[in-house]
DNA sequence: CTGTTAGCGCATTCAG
DNA sequence: CTGAATGCGCTAACAG
């Protein structure tokens, strides 16, 4: 018997000389039994139970070149978005034996990229990443990384080798729409920063206005005038700058720029929740005075008085769908389909219908992918 | 020269090859640079950009028998208050090679096993874990780790290396304390099931009550009458099933059963906002009528109209002194406390302040550890 | 279906 | 401060 360095955990071997046979017959009947007979896999399995052996996964990571960790990447994890999807991610995990490490670009594309170069070292089984603006630099990692590589959260023509998500710029566009049906002339865009993401909605909003003739450049307000990142949490204080505090001052911003503001437009659901707050400390009628649609349909929109407009995406199943391709492609399946668009919502509640009742508690207008 | 298997990515030897030096000189120079000689690490490091080296961390792992992945168990990653924590935890990473695996409980104690018996197949550099309700089995596996430990959010006599945190149940009852200062008689406490530290909370609501002598068991009002752990994600469809839709219909049904009730004190904050909307919706006064008070204390409490009282757990903190001590620990120091309170503050705000007008915009009363 | 051989890329001895 | 040998535990590639 071969002496250890250290008398740790039983190895492979151990079980193979208890099992009698060889240690590869050990190792197959783990990862592919059904090329093992039934008759070694049941004394193999006795084996393992009796020694109580559990692989180590490091040692097969380097001979396989393959681990066993899906990274995901996200801009941030405090904004319910994300942890939305990351948590679609971990069901679609299921019973499989796959780990996963989030990691978070805090929407830094410097930041991303050297999280991907350090990915990338560990030989992922699979990459998930949301979005489409990497840096160049990135992009080619994730092009050599050797695994399957699915953006989310958003769409696009040339995807890395596949994304799942829904446009932004649609969303944004048909929102405003909404509003501009209900009458609101002078409709605001409230947003902290532009991440890539919000500007596509911002840009589906200029759409809709310039559509209707109503468009104003002065009737987007944003936390500093330029800022296209979130500060460095350490400029927060650990604090989340993404806050209704701050949709709460953005309102009474826009408000006293423009006193003929009929509605806003927020790029985020906690936002839109921050102006429905600074209202009521005014005693400002919602929808009356002013209309209020938030970005997300986080489950507090609904649950607000009155119930708040916002566009639903659907972001657990986003992750869901995302880690059910990686897993289907694992098995060795092609990429079904490169561009997945999984639509979104438009939920059409009291904050935004002045125009009369609302008959149903609410109205939805599903824009899902037109093109199936 | 040695063939290779494939031609993959430079190795370790390549670069020690290309500076004139053994393997082990390079690996030295990447880990321990003060034990090499400055001459030679500017060899070294030429070498290593030249190649564009970068090293194989599961071989790393395999020889060294240790990872840099630091697991992170926590009961889930949709509520913002363990989001935060995981913020901190990662901001806590800061320059450090380590890496982060989270995992999710969901609240089960067996998911939590299965998970640790998983993870400690990766030899992980550290583990940290939430709270002290682990099943005996897992408790084990911990001891026997290997690593360092490191519990969070919330306080016990025995960790199982260290605990940084607090206590729900001070927590609770200085909350209740505050409600029945301002005169509240009728306090209900809203949950929607009870985790092992939602019941500390629970306990301090209830001494607090009975110091009073105004407790009464039918003023706990929990959704559905006996759960424990909240339903999984499958029957959630994806969805939260902590929500402010929840907390309203938890405050519809508390305000019904009990005519005469004045406060509630929910066991979480998205709960606190659902009671505000459920208030606002029947114009019903806070906190003239009702008081409301929340825990965790996050951002929109203070946004909200009225304000609403909460217990401000320091979450973010938590993560990241939990990861300060494990790089602490990774470094070669010593546990420097075993247990560690944080404490935390109780923010009075106009929702529970029914006797006067709140001077400041917040009165802050801070229970920090009172044993330093 | 099963086994043998030969590494995966690095870090741990223990020498100098 | 530096290096040579050796093996971490497992699996790829062939052979039978």
């Amino acid at each position: 018997m071969a002496k250890r360095r250290s008398s740790s955990r039983p190895t492979i071997s151990d079980v193979a000389s208890l099992a009698g046979v060889g240690a590869i017959t050990v190792s197959r009947a783990l990862r592919e039994p059904h090329k093992v007979s039934s008759t070694l896999r049941k004394v193999i399995d006795d084996a393992i139970k009796k020694l109580n052996y559990v692989p180590d996964l490091n040692a097969r990571a380097l001979a396989s070149k393959r681990s066993d960790v899906v990274a995901v990447l996200v801009p941030s994890l405090t904004q319910s978005v994300f942890s939305d999807v990351v948590r679609g991610i971990y069901d679609g995990l299921a019973e499989s034996p796959l780990r996963i490490e989030v990691a978070n670009t805090g929407y830094n594309p410097e930041i991303e990229e050297h999280l991907v170069s350090r990915i990338v070292r560990h030989q992922p089984a699979a990459i998930i990443v949301s979005g489409t603006d990497q840096s160049a630099a990135t992009r080619q990692m994730l092009e050599n990384a050797g695994c399957p590589v699915v953006q989310i959260m958003d769409l696009c023509d040339n995807p890395i080798q596949q994304i799942i998500g829904f446009s932004h710029e649609r969303a944004g566009y048909e929102m405003t729409r909404h509003l501009v049906l209900q009458g609101y002339k002078r409709i605001a865009f409230l947003t902290a920063w532009l991440s890539d993401r919000s500007s596509g909605r911002l840009n589906g909003y200029k759409r809709a206005l310039q559509e209707a003739g109503t468009y104003d450049p002065a009737l987007v307000v944003q936390r500093g005038s330029t800022s296209t990142t979130p500060p460095p949490i350490a400029e927060q204080g650990g604090k989340s700058f993404l806050s209704a505090q701050m949709g709460k001052e953005l309102m009474f911003e826009a408000m006293e720029r423009h006193p003929d503001l009929d509605a806003v437009f927020c790029n985020n659901d906690v936002l839109a929740l921050g102006a429905l707050f600074a209202c009521q400390s005014l005693n400002i009628d919602v929808p009356g005075k002013v209309g209020i649609a938030g970005f997300n349909d986080l489950d507090y929109m609904e649950a607000a008085h009155p119930p708040l407009s916002s566009v639903r995406i659907h972001r657990w199943r986003c992750g869901y769908e995302a880690m059910t391709a990686v897993r289907h492609r694992l098995d060795g399946a092609e990429i079904a389909e490169a561009v997945v668009d999984i639509g979104f919502d438009i939920m059409e509640r009291e904050s935004t219908v002045r125009s009369g009742i609302v008959t149903q508690s609410e109205a939805t207008m599903s824009m899902a992918a037109s093109d199936r």
